[in-house]
DNA sequence: ACTGAACTTGAATGTTGACTCAAGTTTCAG
DNA sequence: CTGAAACTTGAGTCAACATTCAAGTTCAGT
């Protein structure tokens, strides 16, 4: 809980500089391959090739395939949420901070595909873990709604159901604006978004002039 | 494309009762083991054996282990969209129409959890399958909405990202009040979201007296 | 009844890949 | 320098399936 690289609770701890060093080789290939192949196509052989290291050198640093993968899990969990947070922490208000956190989560997702990936396909491979990742994600939103709501920035209304649908908003626009396909730029999708997030759909009264 | 289980093309179609009656049993079979055990961790002995067949039998339907799963996904693909039509087919507005939407959505989640797991697991076992069964959605909803503000419904906007967003709405409140946990009823979590997708966040000026 | 096509059966095949381990090499405290 | 702990190595073990297939059984039309 400490150190660095964190999750590497027990005993297989590198002692050396060596280790370390190799131990950090490991991780990054980890991702690499998880993150290109996928869990299941992934193999262990394929990270240590990548590392450079042998075979049985994996399982000085790590118990198993699926226990790289929630360490690697929770390293981008926090990895996100602090990009998110510095991102956001300058906004003026609420709905700003909104529209630059979607803004933000689109350049993550394209920036780090890979580990995009893998907390998505981490629903299957330990879904403890991925619930937990947007357990965190929606608590803190809750929060900041609720902060929000007090400061009277945004409405009145249930935090807990505007955080989830929120995190859905940005997790999809992700997809589809950060790694499917690149065709338009974050900043003009998460004006779009920040919009509907700030106003919503109903057709609000026209401006100025025509009475009728 | 005509017949009703579809997608099984050519010469692996059932040409008797009992073949009919059998193919069947291997779906539904082939549905349960999938969605509780997850793709990797489902075993053709799995599904034979919850049919009732041997082993062998499933390779007079079907090609491979890959192949009956995509069947799957592209049967859920249209079983939800028939679904949610249906519920969102008299509604008196398109505003209405996204909260009925969701309500159904979250419904259809928690009657189907099985399918919904086999869907969002097709994104690392069938992408393409998986892409479409989105991209037929957002088609959709694109089409709605831009009808929508047509009808002077909704405000005009960017048809394309609102359509993304709203399904990223649909699909996390799905799944967290869906299939997660069942704390509140689609009802009320979608009241909560159809007024979010309705209003947004924004502070709406006060009602009635109190002037300044 | 009969017969060929449709269907069923489950043992056998072949591959894949996580994980082990005994033998070697490197590090570093004393 | 030295030796014990730390680390590396990669061939070998082992179990888990997906898929095949030859032999048997049932069906449906005549």
């Amino acid at each position: 809980m400490a150190k660095a690289t964190a999750t590497l609770v027990t005993d297989k701890a590198p002692r050396t500089e060596r280790g370390k060093r190799t131990l950090q080789k490991l991780l990054d290939a980890a991702a690499a391959e998880f993150g290109e192949r996928g869990y299941h196509e992934a193999s262990i052989h394929g990270i240590t090739h990548r590392a450079g290291a042998a075979l049985g050198t994996f399982y000085t640093y790590f118990d198993s395939k699926e226990q790289v993968f929630r360490a690697l899990v929770e390293h981008m969990g926090r990895l996100t949420r602090q990009s998110i947070a510095d991102r956001v922490a300058h906004a003026p208000d609420r709905i700003t901070a909104e529209r630059m956190g979607i803004e933000a989560f689109i350049e993550f997702a394209r920036a780090h595909k890979n580990l995009y990936r893998i907390v998505m396909e981490a629903q299957f491979v330990a879904e403890d873990a991925y619930r937990d990742y947007y357990r965190i994600f929606a608590s803190a939103y809750r929060q900041g709604l609720t902060a929000a709501e007090g400061r009277g920035e945004i409405s009145p209304g249930p935090a807990e159901e505007r955080a989830w649908a929120l995190i859905g908003i940005s997790v999809f626009l992700g997809m589809r604006y950060g790694v499917w396909a690149e065709d338009k730029t974050p900043a003009e999708v998460a004006a779009a978004a920040g919009d509907l997030i700030a106003h919503g759909l109903s057709p609000r009264p026209a401006r100025g002039g025509e009475g009728a």
